[in-house]
DNA sequence: ACAAATTTTTAGGCTCGACTAAATTCTAGT
DNA sequence: ACTAGAATTTAGTCGAGCCTAAAAATTTGT
């Protein structure tokens, strides 16, 4: 396993999966399934194999058979730098090109894959560093460091919490638009008022505004408690 | 021959492919041949040949065997809208992220094949419609129209002959990075003084100062005569 | 603990976009 | 007009990245 400062080429197929299994593998603490990674990718588990084979090869992940798989440290470090250009590229598409924040991900997954240090780095520059997405998620730095803010899911604080709203937890379309049409976003100052027993949902502050939201939505929403 | 708003997809090399036979066919008057095609994009013949069945097959081109190729009405507006993207993004990287001419043709190489309508034209606005690349060829409008700059070579204006430098023939770093080290840059004034018999070298003013530069030089600078 | 169900891997095929080698067609020089 | 040489195409191969079908390993339920 050597490293060659840009590290080895590596096709836009191979990123991807080195994204998914990063994303995966971030949530629990066991090895990645096959078969999870398939599901996310709408791929076959088959083709799935093939290229944790490959992969594997360049020192980019841990792979026994029928045992999973992990994120080397060098496949860490190319996750990161992956997550890094997407996320910056979010940022200038909301930020200097008018995009709203579910209009951002597609586009951006296209970005990811453009390969350039300097480019990313001015980009950086051109955003004046940002620390966070538009939904949110903590942007890594050159290193592949970044720190979690220090959030809770809206539908775990108790009753009487404020805080500021700092991040989505799902981020599809729909997610965002119903958001967007409920005047909800990033940034708004939040407090809990009341949980309803019956069905979990919330009677929120928003803004100065009063409103009730599910416990679907409250489990999407992180708050950055004060 | 069906179109559908977005037209086809395309793949990556389908679209170097038509970008280069645009190149090759807007300079002759002839047909583009396989070889120079394959000269171009550093492959073989026989793989120009292949990919120019399947172009021909998508309605990008116009095909007969042995007797070279063309681009129909679709793959001209498929070329400049490629060129369009190219050239935005040049200007992006020149004024937005402080890359210098010489650097932005790799880069833009691989930001010409992002697709979505809605970035490119957003990009357009944030650049305020520039007209020209930073290297002073004309970008496409929307609709693949564009003016080509009222302009000529340096080497062939008369003694006397003044302008502004608008662009240059050949952009390859070489020539890029020498014309920076000589103070040469778009905008320039530039009048001829003196077109020396021997060799064809030109003594010419640019911005007041003095200098010698070769044929070879002066038959790669636009200039835009008053 | 062991059979059934599930997950994962292997084996073999397919398409795209490249290649080499060989055949074909065109073109130029006499 | 004919032939040598150049340009072009065909035929067959290969790797990447996907697929399906079938085999192998693992996990689960009792």
């Amino acid at each position: 396993m050597y490293f060659c400062g840009n590290m080895y080429f590596m096709t836009r197929s191979e990123e991807n999966y080195i994204k998914t299994i990063f994303h995966l593998g971030n949530k629990g603490t066991r090895d990645v399934s096959t078969n999870a990674i398939a599901e996310i990718m709408e791929t076959k588990p088959s083709s799935v194999t093939d290229m944790i084979k490959r992969l594997s090869e360049k020192g980019l992940v841990n792979y026994k058979r029928y045992q999973g798989v992990s994120l080397t440290s060098l496949g860490t470090k190319t996750a990161l730098g992956i997550i890094r250009k997407h996320r910056l590229w979010e940022v200038f598409l909301v930020e200097k090109l008018d995009f709203s924040w579910d209009e951002v991900h597609e586009v951006a997954e296209q970005l990811e894959h453009i390969k350039s240090d300097k480019l990313i780095d001015s980009l950086d520059r051109l955003l004046a560093y940002p620390k966070f997405d538009p939904h949110g998620d903590p942007i890594p730095d050159k290193n592949g460091s970044f720190k979690e803010r220090d959030r809770k899911l809206l539908s775990e604080v108790p009753v009487n919490t404020a805080g500021l709203c700092v991040g989505v937890k799902d981020s599809s379309t729909t997610f965002l638009k119903f958001l967007d049409k409920n005047g909800i976003a990033l940034g708004n100052r939040i407090k809990v008022l009341e949980i309803e027993e019956f069905d979990g949902s919330l009677n929120i502050e928003i803004e100065g505004r009063k409103m009730q939201i599910s416990n679907v939505i409250a489990s999407n929403l992180y708050i950055n408690v004060e």
